[in-house]
DNA sequence: GCCCAGAATGTTGACGTCAACTTAGCACCG
DNA sequence: CGGTGCTAAGTTGACGTCAACATTCTGGGC
């Protein structure tokens, strides 16, 4: 902790105590109007209610997470919130936690090596928040580590699976349907554009594609690899579409899948007559690429309400949820325009 | 507060009285140690820093948070976090905000209205957070609800203009240079399909679209209006695309001219050799889209470095920010290939 | 009018931290 | 070797809230 805040006090609002003197009350019967409770005389609560209005009084947090050991709070720890994924997920975590009187409070991971990560849960951890969501950790083990005893932990996406209760898509299943549905298009193989390799989710992807390729006796090809972004999407797409013998990619996301479209435009490969592209993630922009792009639906706000919901288990009942406890969401297929049978040798 | 948590308070994690006693000193020492004072002896703080380390300690952020009167968290208020432009903020927001030494909690609008607004503003007020950051205030005004005194706010993009001190992108001259390329290639009018009518940035760009036709002599032919989302400018789109006497369109953003030209592909209608388009935005798809889109690039990152210090600007010295102050930001037009010279008719 | 049960309200103390003040320890000086 | 001037370490109290306990009402029964 480095920063000098706090060395001023900012002018402090109005507290309990004020509240109890203009209401000519003891504090106490303030706390209890202010919680609710029912043994207040409506009288007196009336009394009490006007005085904090007319004061703006709001209980002080910081008190009341001290008072109670709880600080109504859930920490979201993510590499970035900008990308699609992260901000869904980070959007219906808010909804799901607002829903049951928590906010939610973020902190980035700057430097992606396990000391940013570590620096992230010293400051969020323990004492700043009951429980701690973590998504997309890409770059670090649950070893390089430590949490705090005791503290709720969901993980979605990350390399902690199976350490910590998981939330994700089934990306099994979802991989297979999108290469089983190019193969029964006809297509003699299905090429990968995967994910960066640290990461938990485009490595089972990846794995997915390989197996299901196996399954079919096809013998996998080699993989392409992105950054998840459109613009290595279009990188990996201008050597892809320079292949001619590609006529179907599997693209671990739609943002990648969205920049290899960009490419095979630009060599004036036409797609889906050339050649054929599913994404995953059926993100907003997906069914208005040209041509709509056929995607692995994957449901984020489910995601969202799942890992709040894991969160609060344990917060409310210790011990409730195993560590290795994992939610599958189920993907769905969507066909748009950006798939069709191989073109005629 | 309606929740029940707190019932029974969560495990605690070891205190600063415990590191004293395991390190043989007093709790200020401890203190100190933590704090980074200098004034301990090298040995005496090794001890301590042993201790500390055996019993997994970290301060507990709300007895600081009391003691100090402040959070080291800064909170941060908008309809959603998922939008292209919400989540690039949310994103600076953060990274500014953790150089200082804080935190972001968000709390999401749920219901549009006004006592959405209060709600949230009452969640968040005064005592949980040091600052607070508006982002995208689209449904309500600032008097519908009264901000605790002597909290620092910062807005963006939002009808609290003129109220609390702002940071926003230049609509008005990056709509003017929008609309005075297209006049530059030659096109007889430009057409507008605008943001909802509640949105700030969504009416300063039609003013400044509206404007900038009648400077060049040329009668506002009537708007198209939005919601920013990109199913709606698909649906106006494909109205605008069945009018042949449209040559040139400035979107409000980008998501929505991705949707547009989504309805142009499906009608037939040629971009940029029939139909020229410009977006607002720049965001990462736009680049890719087919055509690559022009459009107005704003810098949603400086935007979050400059709410953030807007923010602790006010925290560190009250008074020292005028609350009409306007932070303006430049913005650049990024030609790409969705506009050109109207079709010889 | 008096007593009593139960409801309404008040009092006390503790949550963990750290600024401000106080005391102990030490080196150096004449 | 007592004193001086530091530096290092300890003690105290207050931040705002609320559970637990203590006290004071209130109204009803006799």
């Amino acid at each position: 902790m480095v920063s000098n805040r706090g060395s001023r006090p900012r002018s402090r609002g109005p507290s309990i105590e004020d509240v109890a003197g203009l209401a000519g009350v003891s504090a106490q019967t303030v706390s209890r109007v202010a919680n609710e409770a029912d043994n207040v005389r409506p009288a007196t609560r009336e009394r009490v209610l006007q005085a904090m209005d007319r004061l703006g009084y709001t209980p002080n947090r910081a008190a009341r997470a001290l008072r109670n050991g709880a600080f109504g709070s859930i920490g979201l720890i993510a590499r970035t919130f900008a990308r699609t994924g992260e901000a869904l997920t980070t959007q219906s975590v808010v909804e799901a936690a607002e829903a049951q009187g928590y906010s939610v409070t973020l902190l980035a991971v700057r430097e992606p090596e396990a000391n940013g990560w570590r620096h992230a849960v010293q400051r969020l951890s323990h004492q700043a928040v009951d429980g701690l969501i973590i998504i997309r950790a890409e770059e670090t083990t649950p070893e390089s580590f430590l949490l705090p005893r005791g503290l709720p932990v969901a993980v979605s996406d990350s390399r902690f699976i199976g350490y910590y209760p998981d939330v994700g898509a089934d990306q099994v299943q979802g991989t297979r349907d999108a290469v089983e549905y190019l193969l029964g298009l006809g297509h003699r193989t299905v090429h990968h554009l995967a994910g960066p390799a640290d990461s938990e989710p485009a490595m089972t992807r990846n794995a997915s594609w390989h197996r299901t390729l196996e399954g079919a006796g096809i013998s996998p090809p080699a993989v392409w690899r992105g950054d998840w972004t459109a613009q290595s999407g279009y990188e990996a797409g201008r050597e892809i579409v320079a292949d001619a013998s590609v006529t179907a990619v599997y693209v671990a996301n739609d943002d990648m899948a969205l920049g290899l479209l960009s490419a095979a435009h630009e060599a004036g490969r036409r797609v889906p007559e050339d050649l054929s592209v599913i994404g995953f993630d059926d993100i907003d922009l997906s069914r208005f690429a040209h041509p709509p792009l056929t995607t692995v639906r994957q449901d984020f706000d489910r995601a969202g309400r799942e890992l709040v919901r894991l969160v609060l288990q344990q917060l409310a009942e210790p011990g409730s949820v195993r560590y290795d406890e994992r939610v599958l969401l189920p993907t769905t297929l969507i066909v748009r325009g950006s798939t069709a049978p191989p073109p005629a040798p």
